[in-house]
DNA sequence: TACGTTACGGTTGAT
DNA sequence: GAATCAACCGTAACG
């Protein structure tokens, strides 16, 4: 297993340049924020850069998540065969027709909406590349060619990649649009993490667990975390489908154990990037945090007003405030899932996770 | 002193 | 399988 050493900051705290924070820390970030630490408290206290918390929180006010996004992979294309399709129409029914008028009827037509329309350039390299002989007209549907893909937004069409991508055994899977479709949530995946979905893991709340104080790798991996998140969704509705695979390869940054199998054993992981989440750097997480500070049980409830959630049990001590629903509107690109978080929510804020007893 | 912003160097995953 | 690209990350520094 492949360990990764950290680097320190110069308030002391360990991070891996290039990496997301452990949850765990993101979680308390915001947690501490909500208690009404100031950030510069809060820097100090978990040894963050002072940046790192305002990005943490300012992005948590803006998604209602604090996860951090997905890492790597590429847009996807927009120049799929349908659009493709319609340029060719469009040439073919007025070969002087410009790329940027094409680009005006591709919106116009509804083929692309703002989010997908290529741009002129890339109409301009169909017209020469895949268009430019007309006396075939069916040359790409004539070449090998992935299936048809929906004509959706970035956000739409981002499948996660670990979008069933796994098999139950860990072998690397087709990512099928198609698949993803209907199990899978867009990788717009913030308003997919938000808090809520996270609280209620008390293992990767509890100090212990997040120090790392027993094994210095742990068995359980990220998944096991994301598994949760993803187990407050999924059973609330199913468009959540950013299934991580239920075992994951990489294991460069476990998260700290635990017995959230039960969970994930019937819950699809989340969308979230296993790889983006490590619980220690060749260490504890503990190192982020100030020696002897108490991050157990602040006692303090702050279930989302309104919400009429109540978080399960005493052992989640920190229950987040959660976004108002009308800051949800404010998010930008649309997340589809966004609009349906809060009801999701309330519906799982119920819920009993087993791994709370660990 | 607090904090928002951004350049930078890094990781990741799709192509 | 390597290279490229474009997304993301947190830190450090600036204002």
């Amino acid at each position: 297993m492949e360990q990764t050493y950290g680097e320190v900051n110069q308030l002391g705290g360990v991070f891996v340049n290039g990496r997301p924070l452990p949850n765990a820390i993101r979680l308390r970030i915001v947690e501490l924020a909500q208690l009404g630490i100031r950030p510069c408290d809060i820097s100090r206290q978990l040894r963050v850069s002072h940046g790192c918390v305002s990005k943490i929180l300012a992005r948590y006010n803006e998604t209602g998540s604090i996860l951090p996004g997905a890492i790597g992979g590429s847009k996807p294309r927009v120049t799929t065969p349908n659009v493709v399709k319609h340029i060719r129409d469009y040439k073919q029914g007025d070969p002087g027709i410009f790329a940027w008028e094409i680009r005006d009827r591709l919106l116009a037509d509804g083929v692309c909406d703002k989010y997908n329309v290529p741009s002129v350039s890339s109409i301009s390299r169909i017209l020469r590349n895949k268009i430019g002989n007309l006396s075939q007209p069916n040359q790409y549907e004539n070449t090998k060619q992935p299936p048809p893909q929906p004509t959706l937004s970035y956000n739409h069409i981002y499948q996660y990649p670990y979008s069933n991508a796994m098999s139950p055994t860990g072998a690397k899977m087709v990512n099928s649009p198609t698949v993803a479709s209907h199990v899978g949530i867009p990788r717009a995946w913030p308003s997919a993490h938000s808090v809520s979905n996270i609280l209620g893991i008390r293992a990767f709340m509890d100090p212990g667990s997040i120090a790392g104080t027993e094994a210095p790798s742990y068995q359980p991996k990220i998944e096991d975390w994301s598994s949760v998140n993803r187990a407050t969704f999924s059973t609330a509705h199913g468009v959540n489908g950013i299934d991580k695979p239920s075992i994951d390869p990489d294991i460069k940054y476990p998260q700290p154990a635990s017995s959230l199998s039960a969970v994930s054993s019937f819950v699809p992981a989340c969308a979230y990037s296993p790889s983006n989440q490590y619980g220690v750097y060749n260490g504890p997480a503990g190192s982020y945090m100030t020696p002897g500070h108490h991050w157990q049980s602040q006692g303090v409830s702050l279930s989302h007003p309104g919400s009429g959630m109540t978080m399960h049990g005493g052992e989640i001590h920190s229950s987040m405030a959660f976004k108002h629903p009308e800051r949800e509107g404010d998010r930008k690109p649309p997340s589809p899932l966004s609009k349906h978080q809060h009801g999701a929510l309330s519906n799982v804020h119920g819920l009993t996770i087993p791994a709370s007893s660990s």
